[in-house]
DNA sequence: ATGACTATCCAAAACGTTTTGGAAATGCAA
DNA sequence: TTGCATTTCCAAAACGTTTTGGATAGTCAT
């Protein structure tokens, strides 16, 4: 509760001369610099934020929206995701708000908090295309990173894992070990990273003379365990040719591959080579399938610094191009994936 | 973005006068305030809740700070929690803010955030015997609200459930069953909650005349389904009498039970009755267990109003007294409890 | 006419910072 | 010695509100 005033009255010293010293500027001596450090932490000075903003037009607050009708299972993720980059933000002293709010009142929620302009920067994810979230951030001119990538444009702060790559070089592993009828069980069709994926695995396929097959390309609302299961079941009773691989958008769908062919009698890498994506949640360890299961890794968890240092640069103005990162992930061989039976 | 002072110079009155019309004083004529609206209307004037909250010293933030060390199953009702939470302070136009840190950086966490003074007031939950962030807050004169009742002293604001009640009524009903014989598999020791519901099924059983058995009370650090399951395994297949009926602090446990009774050849209710208490998650529900659980039922989802009540009065400074809150709990019989066998 | 009251308005202070625009002291070259 | 640059400091303004403590004019009962 110690004010900068207090410091200035105790040492004697002006306002102004705290407040430079306390912000590193250059024209004050370094004896008297370390004097008023001193005394500060003595006195458990913290600036008052509040009044920072209204000078500087800064807050130290970002925040982030959620809708609160995802599953248990995507909760997961999003706990894993908040309360990473929660973590992020307290290490650089800012205060992350959070709000789940009902689905119909995000853009409502967005547009108050940027009216009271109580915040810095926005953490937006799950990017679909022509995001409204996005539009309005933008015609408000107020800050913002994308966690993926939503549209074709660049002109926004991203950080994104190679959505593209993975699946083309998965798919690209696939063809290598012989594999040439290979199913893709991905996710929701409107995010930006699903359309992604899909074209790193026609690509693949192209590249190497094979033609994708839309059976072959399933899409769902929730990446879950269920649908998984369904979509494997589908696709291998088809009469005419099933595919001997599946790409999977995670190892939760993995895991309802497995099941499904459990089900039908057949055996993993035997009859189908299974290879998923794996965002490494603490819960759903690819290592512990049986067989354990190869995949393309690139934990959510690794994302939360690089984003909250990405909307920290933004907000301080850093140029765009700086601010668009792409990591490549990992590729773990595991027992899921073998040559083909015929 | 117009401020007031652009209103107050194109109407030619006084910046005072603005503020108070807009704020909806007495001491400004209903003509002139109509002209403020207006003009604030067409100006499209938002008041900046940055230099509002420097003079009026609240900044219409709140806090949760959690440990980061939960499993999956604690992550859902936390996410639980803090959906819940976050939606009632957006309502209330508030911010609330997360916090996830390593546990035995808490303490510092709060300090930090309490020094800084942009944080009005603090959510704690899961209190603890003496917990060390109460007394923080106390010593720091920080507004808090608690989710449950910490210690025997009750001179701060908190929300709870009946936790004495619960147990208590659990037991009288099973006694009125005709059991004599109650096990509790209840949760982790230092809680408080845990304190009151041992307190009333001891002395439910002790208002009839039996005496509770220490062995037959459980506790663990995690209310999980594999504690559900171990204990129940050891309490049945000890030498001597065995309880007919278990008392469980919440619905995982209760499963755990099912299990253990179906491995030892048991029935529910014939062999067993099982009754749990309901924090009604929602992807836990005891009406679908086999046969269907009888439970005291208090959905966690209905506590984050009440929460964020009290927190506001008691930041505005209503007195203790109106803001300590004990909810009564649904008792909701199914098939899961019958007459003992023997 | 006086005093008391009411209705309506306002100037200035305050909140805790940062920023602006110097001022004073010192050192150094000419 | 003068002039100039550098180092170190500071008073005052500014950010946009709310709050305090009146001021003014009009009304009404006495």
């Amino acid at each position: 509760m110690a004010t900068i005033k207090d410091i200035s009255k105790k040492l004697g010293i002006s306002v102004t001369t705290v407040s430079r010293a306390l912000n590193g500027y250059s024209d004050v001596n370094e004896e008297t610099r370390k004097r008023i450090q001193k005394a500060a932490k003595a006195m458990n000075y913290r600036p008052n934020q509040i009044a920072r903003k209204l000078v500087s037009g800064r807050s130290g607050i970002v925040a982030m929206v959620l809708p609160d009708d995802y599953g248990i299972t995507t909760r997961d993720i999003w706990f894993e995701i908040i309360s990473g980059l929660s973590s992020e933000f307290s290490k650089r002293d800012m205060d992350f708000v959070l709000n789940v709010s009902a689905r119909e009142n995000i853009l409502g929620v967005y547009q108050r908090m940027i009216d009271r302009g109580t915040t810095d920067g926005f953490i937006i994810i799950a990017p679909v295309k022509n995001d409204p979230r996005v539009a309005m951030l933008e015609k408000n001119k107020v800050p913002f990173v994308i966690h993926g990538q939503a549209e074709q444009r660049f002109d926004y702060a991203y950080f994104d894992i190679d959505n593209y790559g993975l699946t083309r070089r998965s798919v690209e592993y696939l063809i290598g070990l012989g594999h040439t009828r290979i199913a893709f069980v991905s996710g929701p069709k409107e995010h930006g990273f699903i359309t992604h994926r899909v074209k790193g695995y026609s690509d693949a396929l192209r590249g190497h003379g094979l033609e994708p097959k839309s059976a072959w390309i399933r899409y769902a609302d929730k990446m879950s365990e269920d649908f998984g299961l369904v979509s494997a079941i589908q696709i291998l009773s088809r009469g005419g040719e099933v595919p001997t691989a599946f790409v999977c958008g995670n190892t939760l769908i993995a895991k309802g591959i497995y099941q499904a062919a459990a089900s039908l009698g057949l055996s993993v890498p035997k009859d189908v080579s299974v290879i998923a994506h794996d965002d490494a949640l603490p819960d759903s360890r690819a290592v512990s399938f049986d067989p354990p299961l190869t995949v393309t890794r690139s934990p959510l968890r690794d994302s939360s610094a690089p984003l909250a240092d990405i909307l920290v640069r933004r907000i301080q103005g850093a140029p765009l191009s700086e601010l668009q990162v792409t990591v490549p992930d990992q590729f773990i061989e595991r027992q899921s994936t073998g040559k083909p039976a015929r």
